[in-house]
DNA sequence: TTGCTTGCAAATGATTTGCACTGCT
DNA sequence: AGCAGTGCAAATCATTTGCAAGCAA
């Protein structure tokens, strides 16, 4: 009861998906195991970032530390992003090449992250405006991160 | 050997600056204190997120609890705001009120952030494109946060 | 059998908090 | 007086790290 009820395109998408993290690990004489697995499939699944005690709330088999250690791993081999904003835990999410650009939708009661996307002509005038200015000072840019934030759905209704 | 040096009309800024952040400090029951007041001011001469021990740096007599406190005080009086990306430690700067809107370059190095300033029409199709993905999901969106992420030219040339 | 992984327990370190004292108003 | 502010020391708590044992090439 695990890899059923996914359509056929989809569960291709998701070997190809695996392909390419044990291909990135193995640039960095790392093995894609187990547990580093899980953490890719869980982020996968979720579609928006997690934090730590989220991830392992999906998988109850999960020693903290390991975890840790292994989204490091992720991390370094650009498998992952870590984002973090103002709150206790970090959040995670698959990193670019492994999914479409886009931005999040960040709730400063909860935390909660969501994804939204950008028309692509408003990203292209972003990333020049940005460039431009970066380039004033000097600055060699790699990527940028845009955030909405506000009052998710939930917590909005919350207040009354 | 303090408020010496500074033209006249940015003297007029600064007695304009602590009259405000003293009116929302006085609107939460709260006095606009000494050690408040440096931390303002320091944060106002810097023109950059800067993080604890560099407030401290400044100014050396900052015991780190009143120092965060204080903060803390004026984040909730929304004089300024706290930025955390990952690093170490937390960045703040003055809040929207008191200086212009903005975003920053972020070195992924060293953490090191500086102000920049886009265009008021990229401004404006951001804003509009965040908000439409927002109204989607019955988000109320408050303000965007957007970095260009890279390295800083020192860290760059650091690198060799 | 060499070297990456794992998981437990212990350490780290930025930030927060308890408490007794100071100082406005 | 009465309550906000201060600073020291101690507590928190997410994240990291040391280490001994497990596992894959």
């Amino acid at each position: 009861m695990d890899q059923t009820a996914e359509p056929e395109s989809s569960r291709t998408k998701q070997q190809e998906l695996h392909e390419a993290v044990d291909w990135h690990l193995a640039l960095q004489d790392s093995r894609y195991t187990k547990g580093r697995r899980r953490l890719v499939q869980v982020l996968s699944d979720a579609g928006r970032p997690l934090t730590l005690p989220e991830i392992a709330s999906h998988r109850a088999d999960l020693p903290q530390s390991s975890a840790y250690r292994n989204l490091d791993v992720l991390e370094r081999a650009g498998v992952i992003r870590r984002i973090t904003h103002s709150g206790d835990h970090a959040y995670f999410e698959l990193a670019e090449p492994f999914v479409d650009h886009h931005h999040h939708l960040v709730c400063i009661e909860c935390g909660q992250m969501e994804d939204i996307h950008l028309d692509e002509d408003v990203e292209q005038l972003v990333d020049t405006g940005l460039r431009r200015a970066a380039e004033r000072v000097g600055f060699t840019p790699l990527h940028h991160s845009l955030d909405l934030h506000g009052y998710c759905a939930e917590c909005e209704a919350d207040m009354e």
